[in-house]
RNA sequence: GGGCGAUUAGCUCAGUGGUAGAGCACUUCGUUGACAUCGAAGGGGUCACAAGUUCGAACCUUGUAUCGCCCA
């Protein structure tokens, strides 16, 4: 064997012959009928393998592994999400390189180029998983695009097709009036000039600037402005024409609908109601705006005034919608301020009429009008953003501010200088940015797809409150309940080209045998054909005779569509009706909504469309609803709670709950973080690639470091020096099965599948702390600690097996009684193949690797039966011989370390009271003891000679003889050392015992461990006080 | 501002009412026939603070302080 595990070799070579032996298949090593499932959380087909995966990867490992081997039919469903922006945004760049633009190429065409990166790049996390030991049923890869158009079919070759069940779902939802579109405000990337979902939006704080400004009462009305302090005392009394407003956005003024103030604020009372004047723009079409109230504006934030812009807002827009105020949209979807529409004075004019109630809008119609003035039109939003502060401030409603600052002149003379400059707040504010594009987030007005969540929540809420779906840990079912009965309505449209066209077509609507609006009758189908026909049935009915419909497959370029407003807005959209000779309509063009799906809507049907749903296929039979899902607590609300909705909302009502729910347990984990407990970002440059620690220290020291931090609701931390801590482990395990290949355990090639029959205290012990240590697994890994299994695993492999089995064992191997020597062959073989079962799960190469080196196996280990052995194999005799033995080597060692005896002496002791118990126990173990404490020989006197270090044992009085060393104040001071904690310990129980009311109230066996523990304690305190006493004689 | 959580040894963390644990780090000793990626021994804690419940509190309750995370 080599010295050490060659990590690096054995990996690559390990993992094939696992892929090779088909391991890993669905219902591999099944050997019941019940299923255990796992679906991996997808990762972005453009991702790369990080910490986060290899945490969680892990941990789903371990559970898989260890079903399998306990004959489980499982399967762990591997896959990726097609992930919209990410994937576009890498093809993109790759074009760039060559100086080429998307909107070079037509839609089907870059559509191509994606199909192409992902045959080429999309399996990289897959390939990684792999490195990591991830036991993934690779031959079902699965994509959330299988099965759409121009599909090539590599990398995901038995994908079921995703496609299919995705539209089917939105079809039947949208049936269901589930589905709807509306103008709606959504986070706008103005980059990608797309709606991006709240998960895209990253709120970084950043240094902003609040200006205050004065908005003019209409008319020259002025009102009487008081302030007052706690007490009610008038600490400001003035007369204002104005009410003042702070705003971090003074471009979004121009669309300004309102200004509100809190209902119970004193200060505004006398003006609520009345009209105040935006002072932004050309003077003669100054907008007028209502003061109204709303419980929204914080009375002592600011002026306590707020100004209220709906389209550009997401405070402001559910005042607006309160207070039926008009949103006017004011910037274009690259964020520029608009430059389309009718003249400002016009929209202007509109705008007023509406403000003073002689005119109300349509949606569409408030949408078209531009307010933005002629000189800001065309401007980038932080540009227009200048323009307009210049403006107010020249005009001198900017709220002024006294600034008193030191200057020196030429001569450096000092003097105070006085000014009056704008009051403009330096402070920092959150500010959204898109994930991708890092570009700031634009809230905006847009006509987008939304599935009403409030509709399907309950089910889902209901599933996990009667505990048919559990959350771990429990706190995030609170987190859960509070976003769910407070939920939104859910954007699943995107401005992109790569994703699940939304499967709606367009169309004229009738009125009169007239077309009147195009493009605002939807039909909803799941092919075009089937559109075709669904309109055409409807046409020929509405017009009472027979058209030919035509369809428009793709619709032009989802963004260009967005920017000319056609196609969305239906007044500016062409023609699509076609009439004959008598001026009848003839032909109706309808044509199929360019945008795409959010992944998420995707991603939500991942446990149903892996197993082939909407096809009754076996895999939906045996392994649906899965069993636990492993994720990121950062997502619950993104993936989790939609999946529960979708699945709950989406499969046959008339199945039982418990056969809707996706899974029944979701374990949920934090953010890796640095040793120190930091984000790992590429600016902090604090990230750790987890293929880096891989090829330093392996895969399963990697694992095991896992494993170990997984502490339900624990911060995971990632330190490299625990990391190579675990990788030592794995050494010492390695060494240990050297160790018994030295001694001859494997030399018959036969492995230790039956429990030993010994006879020999030791190996009887370990026997008994191996079927401890098998129940603390199960019942941490069933109780998804598996901090508790990699902990209980290591202080058994390290501390018992190693330490002390080993170490005892050495004097039977050396001894003359072959029966001895097979019964510990037999029983340290048996002990070793149980190590490399149990670890298994968290350290699959390793031990993989020591059950290939040890003996010709009938299964890969892989596939090795798990024990099922209990706490029967506990011999309790053996068990406290054993611990004495323990106790008594130890506390010689500890005696000689003090007392400074050279470790490499042997030396003789002698011992005075020696109960039948102990002597038997010493008897037994003689060798043993004499070896690990490096004792020669024992006699039994009847008092200690002169120099004598005393060692207490259980019903056993040794001492030392070291006449020769013994330093008299060192061992005087040891023993009083040793009688202090002793006191400490003797006076907690004795108080506790002598109170009556613990006897009365405690439980039976705490008073009688108490009692037992005191009695110990005494026996340790008498032996060290006659030893005391000793001294005090020699003097 | 709202919600969730944390505070235990120098560090990183376990510990769901019976009197405090691990790993790392530290100190001393050690080439013992598995292992120096090692072994032996040792030092180190008012369990953030305060009050309460209890025979008994790191753990339960309330409050305070500090620090995270999510949402506004």
């Amino acid at each position: 064997m080599d010295k050490t595990f060659n990590a690096a070799e054995a990996e690559t070579r390990l993992s094939k012959a696992w892929e090779e032996a088909g391991c890993f298949r669905a219902g591999a090593n099944a050997k019941r009928s019940d299923t255990y499932s796992i679906m991996i959380p997808p990762p972005n087909v453009t991702g790369v393998l990080h910490m986060g995966h290899a945490f969680n990867n892990t941990l789903q490992d371990i559970l898989i592994r260890w079903k399998r081997m306990q004959g489980y039919d499982t399967l762990w469903q591997p896959g990726t999400d097609h992930a919209g922006i990410a994937t576009q945004m890498v093809v993109e760049r790759e074009l760039a390189k060559d100086g080429k633009k998307r909107t070079d190429f037509s839609r089907p065409e870059f559509l191509q180029k994606i199909w192409e990166w992902k045959e080429k790049s999309g399996g990289t996390i897959i390939e990684q998983l792999k490195r990591l030991g991830a036991s993934c049923d690779f031959e079902r890869t699965a994509f959330t695009m299988a099965g759409a158009q121009g599909d090539t079919r590599t990398g995901h070759e038995n994908s079921p097709n995703f496609h299919d069940a995705v539209i089917k779902v939105f079809v039947e939802m949208y049936n269901k009036g589930l589905i709807y579109r509306g103008k709606r405000l959504v986070n706008w990337d103005p980059h990608f000039e797309t709606a991006i979902s709240d998960l895209e939006v990253e709120n970084i704080e950043v240094a902003g600037h609040m200006w205050h400004f004065k908005y003019p009462l209409a008319g020259g009305a002025t009102y009487t402005y008081v302030e007052k302090d706690e007490d009610g005392n008038v600490t400001l009394e003035e007369e204002r024409d104005y009410i003042s407003i702070a705003t971090t956005r003074p471009e979004t003024m121009l669309g300004d609908g309102a200004v509100a103030v809190h209902p119970s604020d004193e200060r505004y009372a006398p003006i609520v109601g009345k009209l105040v004047e935006i002072p932004v723009g050309p003077k003669e079409h100054r907008r007028l705006i209502p003061i109204i109230t709303d419980e929204y504006p914080d009375k002592d934030f600011g002026s306590g005034a707020v100004k209220i812009t709906g389209a550009h807002d997401f405070n402001d827009y559910q005042v607006a919608k309160r207070g039926g105020i008009p949103m006017y949209r004011l910037m274009d979807t690259k964020g520029a301020m608009r430059a389309d529409g009718a003249s400002y004075d016009e929209a202007a004019t509109i705008a007023m009429a509406v403000a003073k109630g002689e005119k109300t809008l349509t949606e569409a119609e408030t949408d078209a009008i531009n307010l933005v003035p002629d000189d800001l039109r065309g401007l980038d939003r932080f540009e227009a953003r200048k323009l307009v502060v210049d403006q107010i401030t020249a005009e001198g409603l900017a709220v002024m501010t006294t600034v008193t600052t030191k200057v020196k002149d030429e001569d450096g003379n000092e003097s105070e200088v006085t000014e009056t400059v704008p009051y403009v707040e330096n402070k920092p504010i959150m500010q959204p940015f898109g994930d991708r594009s890092k570009v700031v987030i634009e809230p905006m007005l847009t006509d987008q797809w939304f599935v009403d969540a409030a509709k399907i929540v309950g089910p889902a809420l209901d599933a996990v409150k009667d505990g048919t779906v559990k959350i771990l840990p429990e706190s995030g079912e609170k987190t859960y309940y509070h976003w769910l009965e407070n939920i939104e309505p859910w954007c699943i449209s995107r401005q992109l080209w790569w994703g699940h066209q939304i499967p709606v077509w367009f169309g004229p609507t009738i009125e009169d045998g007239r077309a009147r609006h195009p493009n605002e009758l939807q039909f909803c189908a799941s092919s075009a054909e089937e559109a075709q026909q669904k309109a055409k049935e409807y046409y020929d009915q509405v017009l009472g005779y027979e058209i030919s419909v035509h369809v428009q497959d793709v619709a032009e370029d989802a963004i260009s569509a967005m920017q000319t407003e056609k196609g969305r807005n239906p007044a500016s959209s062409g023609t699509s009706v076609s009439f004959d000779g008598t001026g009848k309509i003839c032909e109706i063009t309808i044509t199929r909504d360019p945008d795409v799906l959010d992944t998420w809507f995707s991603s939500g049907l991942w446990p149903i469309g892996t197993l082939g749903w909407p096809e009754d296929t076996a895999e939906m039979q045996k392994y649906f609803p899965t069993s636990t899902l492993v994720t990121g607590q950062d997502i619950l609300f993104f993936w989790v709670a939609r999946m529960m909705m979708m699945q709950l909302a989406v499969l046959d009502q008339d199945l039982p709950v418990e056969q809707r729910i996706p899974f029944d347990t979701v374990y949920l984990h934090g953010l890796v973080r640095d040793a120190k407990g930091k984000k790992m970002s590429k600016s902090t440059g604090n990230v750790v690639d987890p293929l880096d620690i891989i090829d330093e220290y392996g895969a399963d020291a990697l694992r095991f470091t896992n494993a170990a931090m997984a502490s339900l609701g624990g911060v995971l931390k990632l330190d490299m020096q625990r990391i190579a801590g675990y990788r030592n482990f794995g050494t010492k395990l390695w060494n240990a099965v050297n160790f018994a290949h030295f001694n001859n355990v494997y030399d018959a090639d036969t492995p230790a599948y039956d429990i030993p029959d010994a006879k020999a205290a030791v190996n009887q012990w370990i026997i008994g702390e191996t079927a401890k240590v098998r129940v603390e697994v199960d019942a941490a890994l069933d109780a998804y600690r598996f901090n508790d299994a990699a902990l209980g695993l290591y202080a058994f492999v390290w501390g018992k097996v190693c330490d002390w089995y080993i170490e005892l064992s050495k004097p039977l191997f050396n001894s003359d009684d072959e029966a001895v020597i097979a019964e510990t062959r037999q029983t340290l073989g048996w002990v070793l193949d149980q190590c490399m079962i149990l670890l298994h799960p968290i350290m699959p190469f390793i031990t993989e690797e020591l059950w290939g080196n040890t003996a010709k196996r009938d299964t890969m280990l892989a596939h090795a039966e798990w024990p099922t052995y209990g706490t029967e194999l506990v011999n309790a005799d053996a068990d406290a011989e054993m611990n004495w033995v323990i106790t008594a080597i130890e506390n010689i060692r500890s005696t000689r370390a003090q007392m400074h005896v050279p470790a490499g002496a042997k030396i003789p002791m002698v011992v005075t009271e020696f109960s039948d118990q102990a002597r038997t126990a010493w008897e037994k173990n003689e060798a043993m003891i004499q070896k690990l404490a490096r004792i020669t020989t024992l006699e039994q006197v009847e008092s200690f000679p002169k120099g004598c270090a005393s060692v207490a044992a259980p019903g056993a009085s040794f001492g030392l003889p070291l006449a020769d060393v013994i330093d008299v104040e060192a061992e005087k001071a040891r023993l009083e050392k040793t009688l202090g904690k002793l006191a400490k310990e003797l006076g907690g129980l004795r108080g506790r015992l002598n109170n009556p009311k613990f006897a009365a109230s405690a439980p039976e066996e705490v008073v009688a461990e108490a009692r037992e523990n005191l009695a110990l304690r005494e026996e340790e305190e008498a032996k060290i006080k006659e030893a005391l006493a000793r001294l005090a004689e020699i003097g």
